[in-house]
DNA sequence: TAATATACCATATTATCCCATAATATCCCA
DNA sequence: TGGGATATTATGGGATAATATGGTATATTA
């Protein structure tokens, strides 16, 4: 199963080619297209990524759930911003423009794991994210890290 | 089933090799990934650690769950800072710079087992952590005997 | 043809493999 | 039950492979 999990931080050089870490790359072997899909985050100044194999997994949901109205839009709406970013030779990505812009990436690129998915950031900009996610979490006092078990499992 | 049992510390070489204890290793034998997650702890000086399968459950109540923004924040936070270390092949991990400071080690490695998750200590600082323990029982008068079977399950 | 994207190559760094040895635990049989 | 034989485990070091990253050359396409 698809899982990206630590923090790495690579970098952007003049051609706007990164490395995709070899770990994430890894998660992704298996899958029919070698590559990532990105699209710019809705909350954040960040990018958000996952393999092709989501992305067709919603597509079908898309045909096959109830969506509502809104939902839907939205949902086409991601579609619409994807970029399907394939690895060279050396497992590397071209960012586009729109992306780099969007996430105000300069040289380094942060990639995050957040399980089925990871997010690519300009280090400093989640350096700020992070400090108010744990002070949102203090103010509601939810213990920053994980119950040993999720509710629901 | 995962259960790590017992205390073992073993040395750290200078290339931050760590064998994890052959019992450990044992109980996650039959997992997809052949390594250990590990993560600092929030409220210790230590590394939380678990087998791939504990990421894999919560990665999906992550899909499937509805989570709060602000949990699904947390969540997320805590994949990012998760790292995938798989066994050589003598059963060792390399421990990352990131987690080596957290946890202050700097030769020897305690490996505590926790039931379905253990953790690694420097022992020196564990050694502290165990009479804070007892002292903090002994002031709120706790009985410091196991109840024969924890309530809810 | 100019601009851009893709493929190809080179290299420093780092991680991984492989082997040797030491320490420990387990087995087996008298 | 003892005690040697065997297997497993822990640990160290050197050889090898993988990765990240920069540069140049070739192909595309606007």
């Amino acid at each position: 199963m698809t899982l990206f999990l630590s923090t790495v931080v690579n970098k952007m050089d003049s051609k706007c080619r990164v490395s995709v870490p070899s770990t994430f790359r890894n998660s992704l072997k298996k899958q029919s297209f070698n590559g990532i899909v990105a699209f710019p985050s809705y909350n954040d100044n960040s990018i958000d990524a996952c393999g092709i194999e989501r992305m067709e997994n919603i597509s079908n949901s898309l045909d096959s759930d109830n969506y509502s109205r809104d939902e839907f839009d939205l949902i086409s709406m991601y579609f619409g911003e994807a970029e399907q970013l394939p690895f060279d030779k050396d497992g590397r990505i071209i960012l586009p423009k729109k992306l780099i812009n969007h996430a105000q990436i300069d040289k380094n690129v942060m990639f995050v794991g957040l399980g089925p998915t990871f997010q690519m950031w300009n280090p400093e900009s989640y350096e700020v994210k992070k400090i108010q996610m744990v002070q949102k979490a203090k103010n509601k006092k939810i213990n920053p890290r994980l119950k040993p078990i999720p509710k629901g499992i």
